[in-house]
RNA sequence: GGCCCCUUCGUCUAGUGGUUUAGGACGUCAGGUUCUCAUCCUGAAAAUCGCGGGUUCGAAUCCCGCAGGGGUCACCA
């Protein structure tokens, strides 16, 4: 049975790298049947950010990863916050200290960082058992429980990185519990996992470097580690540094919000590092389930490109139905919105589909249907045909347009038979016609096709818009 | 500085000794789709596979060295 579990601390957001760790975990458990727990690592209490937790949740079932046991779906092996389960560490450390495999640090935090500046100065990375007490008091709780290192070579398979061998010299006495009482993630997340039945470590390669003392407490502890997968790094955008808040990796959310669409969030997320190795560049979640495999992820960093997101974005827009593109699209109108039937959104809906790139887009694309745009006359004044034309031509043409439309019924077939008899008539280049009337009935320096839009907006407004640019028209001449 | 990891078109990547004149996708550019924006279609440019040695009949693929990048060396995770 596998069991895989997401284990954020609770100091902000997410952003799209550590959301990809929860997706690989999710799919690891969901394509096995097995379980994803999710477990809130709250230790720092100095770091920690008030609703950081309801955020991180929040963001996990935004993109639909639903997990099985955690802080709000408590299970068998909970509680699933690390600062309600103190008494847990304290028993194993309780242990740990019996075996004479733990002991309490006497130094304090100056001395401490003497010893690391001492280091420094020889260019020697700090090793704290260099200057390991001889002797310890009992330990109170008042004092750092540190763990009594076994220093010695490592080879360990990493089920992403491969075989990884290091030296005695990577391991030392780390902090277990902190002077605070509470644990360190290094100890609180072993003991968490072994008594949460985790089969599956993922997470980020920031903790590469500690596995071989995690190895080492594992021994202490008797505990069988479980399989390690450490992911490549994501990657900023510009720079070659790890994706980080710091440097204006965007909330998930934010993109939830800005009309990104979980299936596109997913894959784009999914194929970070992953593939499985065809020409596939999109995946739906269910492809995933089937096809993720921990041996092909990647083991370099990828880059955070939101010019492929948009793409993809875009692509899932399009493949959707208009039913279903009205559904998602819901909270994205503006205002005016409100005084027109969904029938009739649904229309303009569909003439925008095939040119959004994310949904918040149609706040402003649709506004043209919705409201009468005011006459602007850089529309024609910057129009490399238009320009060319006397307002007095540009009014002939508008009224013959005006004459012609007046006989059709408005809809895509008849208003394209009457622009095509209208440009046999009036003896002008598509281009001067055809842009006239887009520019007279939508005041939009783009907009979807002219037949399309046209039929759209309706007779009784077109003509209205077309009456309103003739009269703008000859006041202005 | 020590240790560990990484290095194929601008970007995401395929590639595990010969089917590779290194493939796909995003992006870019050009053309087409009676009007704009986009979609869609077609095409193009784009990686001497970080560099240098080896092994081999043959290497992006194996070995060694070097360089560059990243991570880590907290009473943070």
């Amino acid at each position: 049975m596998i069991r895989t579990r997401f284990a954020p601390s609770p100091t902000g957001y997410m952003h799209v790298g550590g959301m990809r760790t929860a997706l690989f975990a999710w799919l690891l458990a969901r394509q096995a049947g097995g379980q994803f727990i999710l477990r809130i690592e709250d230790t720092d209490k100095a770091r920690e950010v008030r609703g950081a937790k309801e955020h991180l949740i929040k963001s996990l079932k935004a993109l639909g990863l639903n997990y099985d046991e955690g802080p709000d779906n408590n299970g068998p092996y909970g509680p699933y916050v690390q600062s309600q389960r103190l008494n847990i560490y304290k028993t194993w450390a309780q242990k740990l200290i019996e075996q004479g495999r733990a002991y309490a640090d006497p130094y304090s935090e100056k001395d401490v960082q003497l010893f690391r500046e001492q280091a420094k100065s020889q260019k020697k990375p700090f090793l704290y058992r260099d200057n390991r007490p001889a002797k310890t008091s009992t330990w109170d709780g008042s004092q750092p429980l540190r763990f009594k290192s076994d220093p010695k070579n490592y080879n360990f398979s990493d089920a992403v990185m491969g075989e990884i061998s290091t030296g005695p010299e990577v391991i030392d006495d780390f902090v277990l519990i902190k002077s605070d009482g509470f644990p360190t993630y290094n100890f609180a997340h072993i003991i968490d996992d072994f008594e949460m039945k985790i089969t599956h470590i993922l997470r980020g390669q920031e903790f590469l470097a500690s596995i071989p003392n995690y190895l080492n407490l594992y021994e202490a502890l008797a505990i069988n580690p479980p399989i390690i997968a450490t992911l490549p790094p994501v990657l900023g955008p510009d720079g070659k540094k790890k994706l980080s808040k710091r440097d204006g990796a965007k909330d998930v959310l934010d993109y939830i919000k800005l009309g990104y669409l979980e299936e596109a969030l997913i894959s784009f997320m999914a194929t970070l590092g992953w593939n499985d190795g065809s020409t596939k560049e999109i995946f739906s979640r269910n492809e995933l389930i089937d096809s993720f495999s921990l041996d092909r992820i990647g083991r370099s960093g990828a880059k955070f490109d939101d010019k492929r997101l948009n793409w993809l974005n875009g692509h899932v827009i399009r493949s959707m139905t208009l039913e279903e593109l009205f559904v998602k699209s819901k909270d994205f109108w503006p205002e005016e919105a409100k005084s027109y039937s969904p029938d009739y959104l649904k229309q303009v809906l569909g003439l925008l589909q095939e040119r959004l790139k994310y949904l918040a887009e149609i706040k402003n694309v649709s506004r043209l249907f919705l409201v009468d745009l005011p006459i602007n006359p850089q529309l024609i004044s910057e129009h490399k045909q238009l320009s060319k034309l006397s307002s007095q031509e540009l009014i002939a043409i508008l009224k013959q347009a005006k004459q012609s439309l007046k006989d059709s019924d408005f809809t895509v077939d008849d208003l394209n038979n009457h622009l095509n008899k209208l440009l046999d008539e009036i003896n002008q280049k598509p281009i001067i016609l055809f842009s006239l009337i887009r520019i007279a009935t939508t005041q939009a320096p783009f907009s979807p096709g002219l037949s399309d839009s046209l039929s759209v907006i309706g007779k009784e407004k077109s003509l209205e818009r077309i009456d309103a640019q003739i009269n703008y028209l000859q006041k202005n001449n």
